[in-house]
DNA sequence: TCGTGGTGCTTGCAGTTGCAAACTCGGTGA
DNA sequence: TCACCGAGTTTGCAACTGCAAGCACCACGA
């Protein structure tokens, strides 16, 4: 695909832009980027890079990931479940252990949709070898 | 976090990517990159846009958030570690699955603390050995 | 001693980013 | 009518990204 997000990203920022009633050149010196160029990204001709789009960000006094959503660099939500998007995002995991975490995860929710169509059942027969050192854990069993 | 920024990146990338024990040729096809480019990044020689990053976080399974805080695009105000709290909140799994899950999950943490102060070792012992359900899982283990 | 296949690194180049300078257009005052 | 000012835009260029091709090195087997 192209970029169907950078025609929309420019167009974002000038709608925020006008919303603070600055000028283009205002917003650039602001995000310390030229004004042409800033002209530029907001009518799709550029696609600038994270650098400047975090400091068009900060110009604006936006989230630079409201703005990287826009640019398509960031999806709005993990493809999949929060509990994936937590997993990845976690960095006091291994990637080793990350996979693990993941594979397990997604077989869970393969089984949980093979067995029927029903959501959360019983379907104990996975989870139920404990499998690891339970030291702390709050059991925390509240299944909706 | 108390790392540097974008001179960090490249290392953080290589620690990544090692910890993942795959080599550069096999995250740059992974990663949709090419082999040079990725090396001169690692290296720090080359700061990479935030697509090349996106695709490189994809190569590693990890979150383009996390190495766009590595390389300084974003601020790092990111709840991260949410990971219990997702799957708690995650009403697709049983209760059992969710103990599982949350077992392997601080068991990982903890040998993380214990091996070293270092955040992510190798570890690869606990996450080599699957240990669960090995019904649709794939472990997906593409090591060297 | 070769050849083969695996690392990662260097080089040269096409394409892009981002900027400085200069431009157009509309409004204001003498 | 001028000159001036500020809005956004166009142009030309240095600097950079990212890739293809190829290099250097090492381990292994014939």
């Amino acid at each position: 695909m192209e970029l169907p997000k950078v025609a929309s990203l420019g167009e974002y920022i000038r709608q925020q832009r006008q919303q603070a009633k600055i000028s283009l050149r205002q917003l650039a010196a602001q995000a310390g980027v030229s004004n042409p160029y800033l002209s530029q990204v907001e009518r799709g001709l550029r696609k600038p890079s994270a650098e400047i789009l975090n400091q068009i960000a900060k110009g604006l006094h936006i989230s630079a990931q409201a703005l990287y959503v826009q640019a398509g660099l960031i999806e709005d939500r993990e493809p999949h479940s929060d509990v994936l998007a937590a997993i990845r995002a976690d960095m006091t995991l291994t990637s080793r252990q990350r996979q693990v975490l993941i594979d397990i995860y997604e077989s869970f929710r393969k089984e949980n949709r093979a067995d029927s169509a029903q959501p959360p059942q019983p379907a104990a027969h996975l989870g139920d070898d404990p499998v690891l050192p339970r030291d702390g854990i709050t059991p925390d069993s509240k299944e909706g």
